[in-house]
DNA sequence: TTTATTTCGGATAAATTTATCCTATTTATA
DNA sequence: TATAAATAGGATAAATTTATCCGAAATAAA
């Protein structure tokens, strides 16, 4: 469904939000192993959400990544999704046609439309602070 | 969504499909045209199905794939997503843990299995006969 | 200012998926 | 039986994704 490198992504900002709650900053190290994932993968990943302005990065001593504590709950899914791997997931067409077009379907379009409608709004109204809460919470994990 | 192994692997069966109501055969050659895929990949994915007895294959001189007529209809498109990606897509978890386990919840379980029964639904329901229908009134295609 | 810490970013490697090529085997027909 | 046509299957290559490594740049504190 989700490349390895969106699995991690998404779980990544998930756990720098439960740690920017308590005002904390989180290294590379920390998250990979939190959410069980190669280290230095996982930091070039990071780098692709800085960029994209889901987390935030503070460089040298001290420093680490975070995201605005008033800001958690604006983070949609969709977002992390969509910075690591576009939007062909929820917008493309499911037998790979160069697009996803009313006026010339594939032989799934109609099945596979509202599959994908529905991911495509789960995403999209999905946001971190209920993800990261949960985690907190007890009630969700990010490994094994 | 699909590898492009499942894709192509779709999208030959229907085909094959389609001229099998007609009682023609078709070669790797003649799919790889008609579905715009390469031609020994598509051969190659052609035997796992034909492993799998989604299709049928005929060696030596006026042979090629077919799909018995009286079958088409109880094909259904989950029987081909399994025997090429497995069935990861629709019973795997969403963020990668080991497993998806109700006990041992993903951040996105809730909001993914959802998505994803849906998505299973779907295949499991859909059958070769009326996707291979919709090419064949012209309804839907199968390239570009 | 020096040092220790930490992200950034480029180069490279490993693994997987996608794709090609060539030969063996099978089979219908002449 | 000989021949031509067609799938089967192994070996290999290309492309993409996943993963590692290392030095450069930035920053806080001593
Ligand atoms: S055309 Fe294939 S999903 Fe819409
Ligand atoms: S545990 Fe992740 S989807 Fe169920």
């Amino acid at each position: 469904m989700f490349s390895k490198a969106c699995e991690y992504g998404i779980k990544a900002a998930i756990f720098i939000a439960t740690k920017s709650y308590e005002g904390k900053r989180v290294s590379p190290k920390e998250i990979s192993a939190e959410i069980d994932s190669p280290q230095a993968f996982t930091a070039k990943i990071l780098q692709a959400l800085v960029k994209h302005n889901i987390i935030n990065s503070v460089k040298g001593a001290y420093g680490g990544f975070e995201i605005d504590k008033t800001n958690i709950g604006n983070v949609k899914l969709s977002q992390i999704v969509n910075a690591i791997d576009g939007d062909s997931i929820y917008s493309g067409c499911g037998l790979g046609l160069e697009k996803c077009d009313e006026n010339h379907p594939c032989p799934v379009h109609d099945k596979f439309k509202g599959v994908r409608d529905e991911l495509k709004h789960m995403l999209e109204e999905t946001n971190l602070e209920e993800l990261a809460l949960n985690i907190k919470s007890g009630a969700s994990f990010l490994k094994l």
